[in-house]
RNA sequence: GGCCUCAUCGUCUAGUGGUUAGGACGUCAGGUUUUCAUCCUGGAAAUCGGGGUUCGACUCCCCGUGGGGCUACCA
């Protein structure tokens, strides 16, 4: 049975690269019908924070990752969250101090700060001089009873090391030019190389999935392991996500948190497309995957060896695939948010995605679900991102429309011409039947009335279009006129004809 | 500095000794069109450099070069 986990470590909103990381783990396990655990690497006390560990898990579950075991749905091999686990890891350290692989180390920091200066001038590895290796038990527990402070250092063999990577074949180090390292601050706090060793082996992970940051670290956690008996799980390095300079992706050169996606307006769909599309391929010409598909597809041959760059137009372009492909009903329910976000809706006291009728802020005038829905799809096509939407839905969600008397006209047409435009489309408009008031029965009634006249669309359709929208650009006439209905359509042509009368 | 690792259009990538080096995003030109968007057609755009191996290298090997990661009592 397949055992693969992720391990996000709560110290920043979720990031775009652990959702990746998190994404690949889902992926293989699924696909080889394994297990996921969620492991919470909190070791850092300093830094991590509940709060962190809430958006993680949140973000995750909105993007629709699921995982069997974790902090939250518990699980055979509990607990999930490291900070737990204290006791666990004193008896492995005990195991390690008993066995000589660990040694107290009483160096200052002042005193590694000197060492590591020598090493950079005498262009040596930066590894730890071995100064506390070789003291006695009685100098030892000399020093402890004197109250001198001291962390757990692992004895490096001095030997090659080499283990399998999914991604990258076989990978080899050596043990030389490693150096003792710290790997816990005390005998009942590890730091992170070890505590993964630990939690991988008494979780029975088979499969360590993880960015390439961690390559460099494997070979250490494999001298752990082989020093605790445990047996090595098979990893796979997955490279990383970039800023387009090539750096790894970063807060200072990127968006990284998964929130500002998410406020953004991004679907969980096209995100989740677009990151695995991110240093993986199907080896067809598909681009568009749902989860269930990638799921189907993936495989670690496929997966790419070098970094990729988190390029944001190809991210867009999946987004307005997604809009466009979504009912008009579910599209409603995920721009909402934004709408209350944004300030165009009052937000109602209850369940957002249940209420019926909303209450639009600039004029207080209530508005029905339903007719927000077409004010939405008159954006579907057009956006990018849920966010843009309301901005340009808001010439829907207000009496009084600003209107420009160089835009109203159509070219170069007089301000007679385009009065004259104006009343036409009106006078055809009046005499449709409320029933018959649809997209494509204005279209036609319009258009057979210009035929008829000889006269150019544009010369009808812009200034209808502008009395109506506002705006420069917008969606079709006959469109906004079906979602305004025939009552508002009239109101505002008229109020676009006295107001060309009007300006001087 | 040391170690590890990577290298095909601007970007994501296909390609596993013989291809007009393919696709997607973006971009450019044209078309549809009342604006925008969509849509359709077409174009420009890549094998990091040098040595080998071979009848033949994008592909295999070596050496450079360049990028990235790690080098914490962070993860």
């Amino acid at each position: 049975m397949i055992r693969a986990r992720f391990a996000p470590s709560p110290t920043g909103f979720l990031h775009i690269g652990t959702v990746r990381t998190v994404l690949v783990n889902i992926l293989f396990a699924r696909r080889n019908n394994g297990v996921v655990v969620c492991r919470i690497e909190d070791t850092d006390k300093e830094r991590s924070k509940k709060e962190y560990e809430d958006d993680i898990m949140e973000g995750l579950k909105w993007l629709g990752m699921d995982w069997d075991e974790g902090p939250d749905c518990g699980g055979q091999y509990a607990p999930y969250r490291q900070s737990e686990r204290t006791d666990i890891y004193e008896r492995y350290l005990q195991k390690l101090l008993d066995q000589r692989s660990l040694y107290h180390c009483f160096c200052t920091e002042e005193e590694l700060e000197f060492q590591r200066k020598q090493n950079v001038s005498n262009k040596n590895p930066q590894i730890y001089n071995g100064t506390c290796a070789h003291l006695t038990d009685d100098e030892v527990k000399k020093r402890i009873e004197s109250g001198a402070s001291s962390v757990l250092r692992f004895r490096i063999p001095p030997e090659k090391i080499h283990f399998e990577d999914l991604v990258r074949g076989r990978v080899e180090f050596d043990g030389t030019l490693i150096g003792d390292v710290v790997v816990a601050k005390d005998t009942h706090t590890p730091l992170y190389g070890l505590a993964v060793v630990i939690d991988d082996h008494e979780m029975k992970i088979t499969h360590v999935i993880r960015g390439e940051e961690h390559l460099s670290n494997t070979p250490k956690q494999v001298l752990f392991i082989k020093a605790l008996g445990f047996s090595t799980p098979i990893y796979a390095h997955i490279p990383l996500i970039l800023n387009p300079d090539r750096s790894k992706m970063s807060k200072r050169k990127n968006k990284v948190s998964l929130l500002d996606y998410r406020a953004e307006g991004y679907l969980p769909e096209a995100l989740i497309n677009f990151l695995a599309l991110l240093g993986w391929n199907p080896g067809t010409e598909q681009e568009i995957f749902s989860l269930p598909e990638l799921i189907e597809q993936f495989s670690f041959e496929r997966v790419q060896k070098s970094g990729a760059i988190f390029n944001i137009e190809k991210l867009q372009w999946l987004n307005s695939h997604y809009i466009r492909a979504l009912p008009i009903n579910e599209l409603t329910s995920r721009v909402l948010p934004h709408l209350f976000d944004q300030g165009y809706l009052e937000l109602p006291k209850d369940d957002i995605m249940k209420a019926t009728s909303f209450v639009i802020n600039a004029n207080k005038e209530t508005i029905s679900r339903d007719l927000l829905e077409k004010y939405i799809a008159l954006e579907q096509d057009r956006a990018k991102v849920l966010s843009e939407i309301p901005p340009h839905i808001a010439f829907c969600l207000t009496d009084t429309l600003e209107y420009d008397p160089h835009l109203l006209s159509w070219k170069d047409k007089s301000k007679e011409e385009t009065c004259e435009m104006l009343g036409l489309g009106r006078d055809i408009i009046k005499q449709m039947k409320d029933a018959d008031f649809t997209t494509p029965s204005i279209e036609m009634a319009i258009k057979t009335e210009i035929t008829n006249k000889g006269l150019k669309n544009g010369a009808v359709l812009w200034p209808l279009r502008v009395a109506l929208s506002g705006q420069q650009n917008s969606p079709g006439p006959f469109e906004i006129a079906d979602a305004l209905g025939k009552e508002k359509t009239l109101e505002r042509i008229a109020n676009a004809i006295s107001f060309l009368i009007n300006f001087h």
